[in-house]
RNA sequence: AGGACUAUAGCUCAGUUGGUUAGAGCGCUACCUUGACAUGGUAGAGGUCCCCAGUUCGAAUCUGGGUAGUCCUACCA
C-alpha cells in the first residue's frame, strides 16, 4: 500500500472493474431487492442533491447486495419536455439566430436528439465517478422506442378506461413557452400590484338602492374586461337586491351583461360586485359554468389582446351570437400594455374610481418565468380523483409508506383535493399523444394510424390527421418502476422486481412524481391475481442540501457546487469560469465572483469520492436539510487517511506473517476479546440503523468505533503484544489475526458508504485475514455473533482505559512531557484491581508511558502524589521533582468543586420524598450508588489536598 | 388563511420508549515529529437545550401558549 491515501488512484479502476465484470447486475438468487434512481434529466449533471440521495440509494442497494439480496438498481434519465427544449432552443437561438419555427418540428427533435448524444453522457459518466452501483445493462431513456411503446399503450390504457378525456378548459398557459402546463408547475410569488375600481353603468335606466346609475367593480385585471360576461353580487347582499336580474352595460364594449347572484360574490370584499371573465380567471369560469355564462376569450396566444374575441358556451361549444367587439385601439396590444391603456380609457371617460395598492401572489411558470395566463384552450385531461383514490388507500393501510412520516399528511392533503391533471403539452420534445383526428374533429385513440382504423373500423377515404400534442413528462416519468421493466408485456423482470423496495427522492416532487408513480402503477400495472401493484413499498424523502449559509444553491446566486469538484478538486480560476460563465443574468457576475473568491480563495482541493459519500451519509438524518459544510468534508477526507494508514500498519504487521490462517494455536489477549466483544455490537447497531433508514447514525457509529476504539484503542494494544519478544507464538498469531480480522469486518461493513477504500483495502488484506473473493461488493455482509460477546474483557478494558487516562491526565494538567517515563503507585486497591494489574502490567506500561508500577498493601506508605481515582483504587504519581504543590492543588480543587456539583444535585433529588416514593426503585437505587461514589472520591481529594497542604 | 417542519457548544448537527455527569465533528487553548497516520497524538475550555406556563417524584424529551426562521397548500374582485 502506498504512504499516503490517494483516493482518485483507486476510485477510477475499481468502478471499471466491478462495471466489466457486470457486478451491477442482479445475481438472479435470493430475495429481490430493487430501487428506481430517479431519472435525472438526460442533457443535465449531477448537483449535490443527487449526490446525496445516489449516496443513500447506493449504500441501500450495496448493504442488500451483500445480504444477498437478488438486487436491481434501475438507471436511466428522462428527456425532461420543457426543459430539454428551453435548452436547445436557447442554443439554437445563440449559434445561428434561428427559431424552432424556422426548423419545423422533425428538424427541430433532430437537433434535440443530437443534443443528447452530445451531452448525454455527462450525468452517467458523473453517476459512475460516484460509484452508483446501477445496473447498466437495464439502462432506460424515456425516449427510448421501447420506452415510446409503454407510454402510448398507458395512455390508451386510461383513454379506453374513461380517465383520460380532451376538452376545451381553463388552463394555465405560457405565453412565453406557447404550452399549458399542469397547476404543480405554477410558481406563486408575492408582488406588489394595483387594484383598479371601476364604474360600470346599469343599463335600461335601472338604478340601485341607493339611487346610483351604475356600479363598481374591483379589479386587478382591467385588460380583461373586454371578456366580461356578467357581474355577480352575493344573493344574500342588502345593497344590490333590486339589480340582480338587471344589466350593465360595459364600458368599452357596449355590450349588455347581466347582474346575477353568486355566492362567489363576498360582500366584505372589493365593492360587492364582481366582474365575471370566465375565460381569464378560474373563478370566473367556475361561475360561468354554474350559471351557464358564455366565454369571451380576449387574449392571444402570446397573451396579446385579439382584435375580436372568441366567444364560447360554458360547455366549451363555439357561440357566435355573442358581441365579441373589441376596440381598435387596443387591437394586439400585449397584455400589460392594455392594462395600462384600459386604465386610461376609464379614466379618460370618468369611469376611474380609484386606485389602491395591492398586495397580491402572482402565478408564474416554473420554467418559462414569465406570468402564467388562465388560457382558453383544448387540452387532454387524466381523471385524477379516480386515479388517486387507490393510492390514499394504499398509503392509508401502510402498503406504501413515507419515511418521515410526516409528509404521508402532505400527501394525503393534496390527494384528497386533486383536481384533474392537464396531460398535454405543446411542446415537440416528448411522447406525441397517441390520437387522431378525421376532418369533423372526432378523435380516435390508438398507437399508430393503422391501430386506429382497426380499431375504429374506420374506411380508407377517411383522412386521419395525428394529435401534434404531446405528453406531459411527468406522465412517462409516472411509468418508470414498471416500463422499465418491459410493461406492458408481463416479463419475468416485472414479476420479480416489481412492486419495488424503497424509492429515495426529494420532498420537491413528491406531487410531480412520486404521487403520479402511484396512479399510473397503481391502475396500470396487474400483478397475476390482478390486484392493483404498488409502485413502490417505502418513499424515503431527502431534505435539500443547501449551501453553508442555509441557501438553496442556485445558478443565479452563484452559490452551486459541483459533486465532482468536491472529489477532484477544482482550481480557483475553473471555479469562477463555471459559476459566472454563461449566465442567463450576466449583471451577477460580479457579486458571484467576490464571494466566490472569498470563500474559496484556492479552489476546492480534491477530496476523493468515499470522502464525499461519508459526509453526505453522516449528514442524511430524515426530515432535514442539510446545510452543507466543506469542514466537514476535510474531516471525513482525514477519516479516510485515518482508515488508510491504520490499515498499512494491519498490512505492515500482517503480510508476509502467521496470522493464524493456516491452524496453530491462538491465544487471544485481553484486548482481543474486547476489540471482537465491540465488533459485534457495532455490526448489530450498524444493520440496525440501515434498516431503519438512519445511515447517518450508521456512519457515526462507525467513524466512532473505527477511530476511537480500533484506532485510539486496539491498535495501540496490539503493540505491546506484537513488539514484545517474550510474547509467545500463539500470543502473537491471536493478535495479528484478530488486527486483521477486524479490520475486514470493518471493510465490509462500511463498504456500502464508502465503496472504493474498502475494496482497496478488503483487497490488500484479505488473505491474511483468511478469506478469499474477487470483490467486497460480494462478499456478506457481516453480522454479529454473540459467541463473541466479552463482557468481562469489556469491563477489563474500561478499568484499563481508566488507570491509563487518569495518568495521562496528570501529565497534561501539571505539563509533564510524554517523553518522560513515570513511576507511579496503585493505593487502595481490591484483589480484582490487583488481578486486573497483574494481567495488563504490559499493557499499562506501553500506554502510558511508566517506568514501573508499585502495589501498595494495607499499610504502606504512600509518597506525596497526584492521585486519580479509578472507582475506590487510587492512582499515584509521585509529586518530588515533577508537580508543583500549587498546581496539584489547584487540580484537587477543581475535582472537588465539580463534585460538589453533583453531590448537591443528587442531594436534592433524594431529599425529595416524593422522589424516593414515586420513582422505580432502580432508579434510586443508581442515584444512591452514585452519590455515595462521588462521596468517596470527594473525600480522598480532600484528604489528599489537605496533606499537600500540609507540606 | 390552513398546515408541516426547525430552534441543543462559536459553526454544522446527533440525542430512540421522560431518569445520561446533555454528545460528535469542525473551530479554540496548551503540550507533543513516540517505529500506521501532523489529513496525526494527548489533555483541556466551551451549553439558561428559544421563551412562558402546565403534566410529572423527575422534562432537551410530553401538553398548551408565545417568539423566530424555513417550507408547502389555498386565496386575494
Amino acid at each position: 500500500m502506498d504512504k499516503t491515501y490517494q483516493p482518485s488512484a483507486i476510485e477510477t479502476n475499481w468502478y471499471k472493474t466491478w462495471e466489466d465484470n457486470n457486478y451491477f447486475a442482479p445475481s438472479g438468487e435470493g430475495e429481490a431487492y430493487s430501487m428506481v434512481i430517479p431519472p435525472p434529466n438526460v442533457t443535465g449533471s449531477l448537483h449535490m442533491g443527487h449526490a446525496f440521495q445516489h449516496t443513500i440509494m447506493d449504500t441501500l442497494i450495496r448493504y442488500q447486495r451483500m445480504q444477498g439480496k437478488n438486487t436491481l438498481w434501475q438507471v436511466g434519465t428522462d428527456h425532461a419536455g420543457i426543459a430539454t427544449q428551453m435548452i436547445v432552443e436557447r442554443k439554437l437561438a445563440a449559434e445561428t439566430g434561428q427559431t424552432r419555427h424556422d426548423l419545423g418540428r422533425e428538424a427541430f427533435t433532430d437537433k434535440i436528439w443530437e443534443w443528447k448524444e452530445e451531452s448525454g453522457g455527462n450525468i452517467t459518466r458523473q453517476m459512475r465517478r460516484l460509484g452508483n452501483s446501477v445496473d447498466w445493462n437495464n439502462e432506460r431513456f424515456t425516449m427510448d422506442p421501447e420506452f415510446q411503446a409503454s407510454v402510448e399503450e398507458a395512455f390508451i390504457n386510461l383513454y379506453d378506461d374513461g380517465l383520460i378525456y380532451r376538452g376545451k378548459r381553463l388552463v394555465n398557459w405560457d405565453p412565453k413557452l406557447h404550452t399549458a402546463i399542469s397547476d404543480l408547475e405554477v410558481e406563486s410569488k408575492e408582488v406588489k400590484g394595483k387594484m383598479w375600481y371601476l364604474r360600470y353603468p346599469l343599463a335600461d335606466g335601472v338604478t340601485t338602492d341607493a339611487g346610483e346609475d351604475h356600479i363598481i367593480v374591483a379589479t386587478t385585471r382591467p385588460e380583461t374586461m373586454f371578456g366580461d360576461t356578467a357581474i355577480a353580487v352575493n344573493a344574500e347582499d342588502p345593497r344590490f337586491q333590486s339589480i340582480i336580474g338587471k344589466f350593465v352595460e360595459l364600458p368599452l364594449v357596449g355590450r349588455k351583461i347581466p347582474i346575477i347572484a353568486d355566492e362567489h360574490a363576498d360582500m366584505e370584499k372589493g365593492t360587492g360586485c364582481v366582474k365575471i371573465t370566465p375565460a381569464h380567471d378560474f373563478n370566473d369560469y367556475e361561475v360561468g359554468k354554474r350559471r351557464q355564462l358564455p366565454m369571451i376569450n380576449v387574449l392571444t396566444l402570446n397573451a396579446d389582446i385579439r382584435q375580436v374575441g372568441q366567444g364560447f358556451n360554458s360547455d366549451g361549444s363555439v357561440n357566435d351570437e355573442i358581441n365579441c367587439y373589441i376596440p381598435e385601439q387596443f387591437h394586439n396590444m400585449e397584455r400589460f400594455a392594455a392594462r395600462r391603456a384600459v386604465v386610461a380609457e376609464f379614466e379618460a371617460l370618468g369611469f376611474l374610481v380609484k386606485i389602491e395598492e395591492n398586495n397580491m401572489t402572482i402565478p408564474y411558470g416554473d420554467r418559462g418565468g414569465v406570468v402564467i395566463e388562465p388560457m382558453l384552450t383544448d387540452q387532454w385531461f387524466a381523471n385524477a380523483k379516480v386515479l388517486a383514490q387507490p393510492t390514499i388507500e394504499a398509503v392509508e393501510n401502510g402498503d406504501i409508506k413515507f419515511v418521515p412520516k410526516q409528509y404521508e399528511n402532505m400527501f394525503f392533503s393534496w390527494m384528497r383535493d386533486i383536481q384533474d391533471w392537464c396531460i398535454s403539452r405543446q411542446l415537440w420534445w416528448g411522447h406525441r399523444i397517441p390520437a387522431f383526428y378525421d376532418a369533423q374533429g372526432k378523435v380516435y385513440v390508438a398507437n399508430s394510424e393503422q391501430a386506429a382504423r382497426e380499431k375504429y373500423n374506420l374506411t380508407a377515404d377517411i383522412e386521419l390527421t395525428r394529435d401534434n400534442d404531446v405528453l406531459d413528462t411527468w406522465f412517462s416519468s409516472g411509468l418508470w418502476s414498471f416500463a422499465t421493466l418491459g410493461w406492458p408485456e408481463q416479463t419475468d423482470d416485472l414479476e420479480t422486481f416489481h412492486p419495488t423496495d424503497t424509492l429515495v427522492t426529494g420532498f420537491d416532487i413528491i406531487f410531480f412524481w412520486v404521487a403520479r408513480m402511484m396512479m399510473m402503477s397503481m391502475h396500470l400495472c396487474k400483478d397475476r391475481a390482478g390486484k392493483p401493484q404498488i409502485p413502490f413499498k417505502n418513499v424515503y424523502i431527502t431534505g435539500l442540501v443547501r449551501d453553508e449559509s442555509g441557501e438553496k444553491m442556485s445558478k443565479t446566486k452563484g452559490n452551486v457546487l459541483d459533486p465532482l469538484d468536491m472529489i477532484d478538486g477544482i482550481s480557483l480560476e475553473d471555479l469562477l469560469e463555471k459559476r459566472t460563465g454563461n449566465m442567463m443574468q450576466p449583471q451577477m457576475a460580479e457579486k458571484i465572483r467576490k464571494r466566490t473568491e472569498k470563500e474559496y480563495a484556492d479552489g476546492i482541493p480534491a477530496h476523493g469520492t468515499d470522502a464525499l459519500r461519508f459526509t453526505l451519509a453522516a449528514l442524511a438524518s430524515t426530515g432535514r436539510d442539510i446545510n452543507w459544510d466543506m469542514k466537514r468534508l476535510e474531516g471525513y477526507r482525514n477519516f479516510c487517511n485515518k482508515i488508510w494508514n491504520a490499515a498499512r500498519y494491519v498490512e505492515m504487521n500482517t503480510a508476509g506473517e502467521d496470522c493464524g490462517q493456516n491452524g496453530g494455536d491462538i491465544t487471544l489477549s485481553l484486548a482481543d476479546r474486547w476489540i471482537n466483544s465491540k465488533l459485534q455490537h457495532i455490526q448489530t447497531q450498524t444493520a440496525k440503523y440501515i434498516d431503519e433508514y438512519r445511515i447517518d447514525l450508521a456512519a457515526q457509529t462507525l467513524y466512532d468505533f473505527i477511530w476511537n476504539e480500533y484506532c485510539g484503542w486496539y491498535l495501540e494494544l496490539s503493540k505491546p503484544v506484537l513488539w514484545n519478544e517474550e510474547a509467545s507464538a500463539s500470543e502473537k498469531r491471536g493478535t495479528r489475526q484478530t488486527l486483521v480480522r477486524v479490520l475486514e469486518v470493518i471493510m465490509r461493513l462500511t463498504h456500502p458508504i464508502m465503496p472504493f477504500l474498502t475494496e482497496e483495502i478488503w483487497q490488500s488484506i484479505k488473505g491474511q485475514a483468511g478469506v478469499s473473493g474477487d470483490s467486497i461488493m460480494l462478499q456478506s455482509y457481516p453480522k454479529a455473533n454473540n459467541d463473541k460477546l466479552d463482557l468481562a474483557a469489556e469491563a477489563d478494558i474500561e478499568w484499563l482505559k481508566g488507570v491509563i487516562t487518569g495518568v495521562r491526565n496528570i501529565r497534561g494538567e501539571m505539563a509533564i512531557s510524554p517523553a518522560k517515563e513515570l513511576s507511579i503507585l496503585i493505593n487502595n486497591g481490591s484483589d480484582t484491581d490487583l488481578q486486573r494489574l497483574n494481567d495488563n502490567r504490559n499493557f499499562l506500561m506501553k500506554l502510558a508511558s511508566l517506568a514501573d508500577i508499585t502495589w501498595l498493601s494495607a499499610g504502606d506508605e504512600a509518597p506525596m502524589s497526584a492521585t486519580q481515582l479509578v472507582g475506590k483504587m487510587e492512582v499515584l504519581v509521585p509529586m518530588a521533582g515533577l508537580i508543583d504543590k500549587d498546581a496539584e492543588i489547584s487540580r484537587l480543587n477543581k475535582e472537588i468543586e465539580k463534585l460538589d456539583k453533583d453531590i448537591g444535585r443528587i442531594e436534592g433529588k433524594l431529599s425529595n420524598q416524593k422522589f424516593v416514593a414515586n420513582a422505580p426503585e432502580a432508579v434510586v437505587a443508581k442515584e444512591r450508588e452514585k452519590i455515595a461514589g462521588f462521596k468517596s472520591s470527594q473525600q480522598k481529594f480532600v484528604e489528599q489536598r489537605a496533606k499537600i497542604a500540609a507540606l
